[in-house]
DNA sequence: GTCTATAATTCGATAGAC
DNA sequence: GTCTATCGAATTATAGAC
């Protein structure tokens, strides 16, 4: 068959991030991905050079958090868990981050941009210790990645059995007084 | 130099925790440990059979949690949280878990089974609702999980900044939360 | 128990015909 | 753009001399 190469590269991709996603770096090799897409090995190399920049588009999607500015403070924390759930169950990128920045370099400078600066931002607005909002970003993170690990990757069986809302109201509480919102 | 076959198992199986613990079960190899070691590599074959086996020796070390149901119930979440702070620095057990449980199903399985199963018997002591003891032991391993993970794998700044008593006061309540623990 | 040599795979990456 | 063939390096694992 004869493609376009971005139709190729697309294709490429798509497969690129379910194995990454399930294997993590290491394990996810070139021609599993190929196999995956029913391309040739060398297409995947002759697409993205190397193994590296493959993996670099692979988890180079935008991941912006909403505007939470306007809403209650008593529903920031909510709107937050419930983002970042969908987010997580909508496509893989959050999921290769998690898998990968374990061994990978690179991905876990990714995961540390990612919560940490777009988090901070939001812990300054809201609080009125600017001050602290590293630590309350870092603390955010920790209990939304600590759900994340439990549910996605390591499938803890009452975890995974939660719905979406009741995992919202379980780590909801947290995640709002770690934002510095009193109740 | 002649040594007995205990000792060099004992030498090669630090080096191992320690590679397994730093860089995961993929990139640790057989001849990085060995060479940390200062060991031929077809000793640790020799020894162990296999890099599986090998692996399952660096892990299978007892994690049992302190007795808490002495403990009064205002302190056991920080008792709680304070135990797996010490054995995160103390040992390289749970890092290598941590860190190899994300791509080894085996790591993974393990994962599980120290958590749940020693958290479950401990939530369902404390609270007078029993049935709601596995949710509440994989919030708390979530709420820890994550912890470690920000502090010792990803190295968010602010959350490897914080003192190990800091880190008890900022996640301890939540726990306590979890842990279906009235204040 | 120690170590050298090597087998047997597997991987990422390259070259080149069509 | 597609594909075959293959290189060079790295890995686990084995065989056997000392």
């Amino acid at each position: 068959m004869r493609r376009s190469s971005s139709e190729t590269k697309a294709i490429v991709l798509a497969a690129a991030r379910e194995r990454f996603a399930a294997d993590g770096y290491e394990r996810a090799t070139i021609r599993a991905i190929a196999a995956d897409a029913g391309v040739d090995p060398g297409q995947v190399m002759r697409c993205f050079g190397s193994k590296d920049r493959l993996f670099a588009a692979a988890c180079a999607i935008d991941l912006n958090l909403p505007d939470l500015l306007g809403t209650p403070s008593g529903e920031v924390a909510t709107a937050l868990v419930r983002h970042f759930l969908e987010r997580w169950e909508s496509d893989e990128t959050l999921q290769i981050l998690l898998r990968t920045g374990v061994t990978n370099a690179a991905a876990a400078e990714r995961m540390r941009t990612v919560f940490v600066a777009q988090l901070v931002p939001v812990a300054a607005a809201l609080t009125g210790d600017p001050g602290g909002a590293p630590v309350r970003a870092g603390l955010v993170s920790a209990q939304i990645l600590g759900m994340a690990l439990c549910r996605y990757v390591l499938a803890i069986p009452p975890m995974v059995a939660l719905t979406r809302e009741e995992v919202v109201e379980a780590i909801g509480p947290a995640v709002h007084r770690y934002l510095g919102l009193e109740s």
